[in-house]
DNA sequence: ATTAGTTGTTAGACTAGACTAACTTTATCA
DNA sequence: TGATAAAGTTAGTCTAGTCTAACAACTAAT
C-alpha cells in the first residue's frame, strides 16, 4: 500500500506533523498558514487525505493524522532533515536558504539518495573531535578557492 | 527578463540541448520520446516556449533553441551535473539512479547550492591524489557503518 | 441568549500539463 | 508519381491543485 503521494499532498501531511508537533490536531487555519495557501485548498487535501485514510478530519473540526499518515508524514520530514543537515553543516549553506531548499527537494530525492546523504553527515559528525579538518578546509574554500598548502603537502603524502 | 519556468517547461528545453547536442534542431517525436510524454504535449510545450521567445520552431518543422532557451537550457543543464556528479562521486550512488534524481532535484535547487554543490566535488576531486582518503573510508562505511581504527586515531591526532 | 467576528466549507472558475482521437503534412519507395 | 507510412498538429477531455465569493457554523462578549 506505499502509494505515491504528490508534493503538494506530502505537504499538507508533513505540516500536521510539524504543527501538532506528533501529538496534537490541528486548525485548519494554521495549517493554510502555515503552507501559505488558503483555507479552501487546505479543506480539499484534507478531504482528499481523509478519503485515503491518512488524515481524520470532522466537519468544522481539527485535523490528525492517522497512524498510516504519521508514518508518511515522518518519512517526508527526514527527508526534509537529511537535506537540511546536509546543506548547512557540509556545504555550509544559510539556514535559511537550506531550509528552504530542503523543502522543495524533499519530494523528490530518492530513498537510497536520503540514506546515503544522512549517512554522510553522520559519518562527517562521527569522528571523536567533531568535524574533521577537511571539512574547515573546504568551508575556507567556498570563500576563496585556494587550498592551503598545508593540505595540500599532507594529500600527497597521504595516499 | 529573469522569469521562472515550471519544471516541464525546463526539460523541454533541456531536452533540445541534449538531443541537438548544443547545435542541431532536433524533431519533435525525438523530444517526445526522450522526455516519455506524447507528441501532442511537445507541441503545444513548443507553442508555448516559442511564444516567450526562447524556441524557434515552425509547422512540421524542427526546433532549435534561441540564445536566450540556451542559456536556460545549459543553466538546468548545469543544475542536473552538479547533482549527478555529487551523487555519483561523493554518495557512491549507481549511476542510473543518479541520473534520474537528479533529472528530478535539477529543477528545485537553488543557485547558491548548486554552486557549492559543484565546489563540493571540485574540491574534493582536486587533491593531486585524485579522492582524497576520508571519501574511501565513508564509501566502505556506507557499506558496513564502522569506521577502520587506523582512521579514528588518525583523527585524534590530527586535531 | 444574541450577535459580531472568526473559522471553515461549498460551489464554481481557472491554469498547467498531460492525454486520445481525428486530421494534415511530409517522406518513402515501388 | 501516387499510395502508404510516419511525423506532426488540432481539438477537445481530464486531473490536480489552486483561487474567490458566498454561505454556514462555531466562539465569545455583552
Amino acid at each position: 500500500m506505499e502509494t505515491k503521494h504528490s508534493a503538494s499532498m506530502e505537504d499538507y501531511l508533513e505540516s500536521i506533523l510539524m504543527l501538532g508537533k506528533g501529538k496534537k490536531a490541528v486548525r485548519v487555519s494554521q495549517m493554510s498558514q502555515a503552507l501559505g495557501v488558503k483555507m479552501p485548498s487546505v479543506t480539499s487535501a484534507l478531504a482528499k487525505l481523509s478519503q485515503q485514510g491518512l488524515v481524520e478530519h470532522e466537519r468544522y473540526g481539527r485535523a490528525r493524522l492517522t497512524p498510516e499518515g504519521e508514518k508518511i508524514a515522518r518519512d517526508v520530514f527526514h527527508r526534509h532533515e537529511a537535506l537540511r543537515h546536509f546543506l548547512t553543516e557540509i556545504l555550509n549553506i544559510d539556514p535559511a536558504i537550506a531550509v528552504d531548499d530542503a523543502c522543495k527537494m524533499e519530494h523528490t530525492i530518492s530513498p537510497d539518495t536520503q540514506q546515503k546523504l544522512a549517512k554522510f553527515v553522520e559519518f562527517v559528525n562521527q569522528p571523536p573531535q567533531g568535524q574533521p579538518k577537511w571539512l574547515k578546509i573546504f568551508h575556507h574554500y567556498l570563500k576563496q578557492p585556494q587550498l592551503p598548502q598545508e593540505y595540500v603537502t599532507r594529500c600527497l603524502k597521504e595516499d
